[in-house]
DNA sequence: TTAATTGTACTAGTTTAATAGTACACTAAT
DNA sequence: ATTAGTGTACTATTAAACTAGTACAATTAA
């Protein structure tokens, strides 16, 4: 009901990301019906035009497919899925790296630092 | 002179990241001087007024102290640089590890992808 | 055919980041 | 006192993201 956007990321894309996050963790799977562009709307607290961008952008990107009249679906193609999950993970690792890198961290450090931060907060894993 | 900033963030913000990662490795030291507003919005590209408001939030922050008719400067305070160095470290870190569990990565995955890029990509390392 | 649900299209308005230009206030050097 | 360089303040304008509301098009089921 509230939403919990972050102000510095168009809405549309935080959505978006939600929702390739979803299918590649295997809530989703291929050839499944989203909720449609209203039913999201409604539900995330956004107007329906965002929703309807979010669904137009992930049907340019050939992850969903949307058919007038019955609804937006997840693609049939496996394969598509599968580099979607390789890019995402890319773009994240490369974004810490160079963050790290710019900081003056080698990558021994960010190594250290992900071990440190497994042994502590590990319970992010089991609550979800 | 070119400005490679990215449209997905607001300028400023990225300016204020670039200032601190410079502080944070070393290249600014406590109680140096940092270019004048005028100067640093010719030498990036940007209008005045944005360089104004980094080196306000810069100060806001008690990153750096503006000193009318003088300049603006790294705070004399070191304490305060470290704090930062941890909290701009923790921020990169925790961002990394909840959008890769959101992907359903473990922490083994997280490191090995890491040991991968070292392995291959060390060459912006050396490059620097 | 009719009604309900779906995706799609369009216009208008608000908010925020950034630009552009001007003016003022303080400090240091001459 | 004057000048140059500095931070600061203010107004106006532009562009993009998002909102709001309405209308249209296609599919399905009654």
């Amino acid at each position: 009901m509230t939403r919990e956007f972050s102000r510095h990321k168009p809405i549309y894309k935080q959505i978006m990301e939600h929702i390739c996050q979803d299918i590649v963790r295997g809530v989703y799977v291929c050839g499944n019906k989203l909720p449609s562009v209203r039913e999201l709307a409604i539900e995330v607290g956004v107007n329906a035009n965002t929703i309807q961008r979010v669904y137009q952008e992930l049907e340019r990107d050939e992850i969903v497919v949307s058919k007038r009249g019955q609804g937006t679906f997840i693609t049939e193609d496996e394969e598509r899925i599968n580099v979607l999950k390789e890019e995402m993970k890319k773009e994240i690792v490369q974004r810490f790296i160079t963050d790290m890198m710019k900081m003056g961290f080698t990558y021994d450090e960010m190594l250290t630092t992900i071990k440190e931060e497994a042994k502590n907060g590990d319970s992010s894993e089991s609550s979800l």
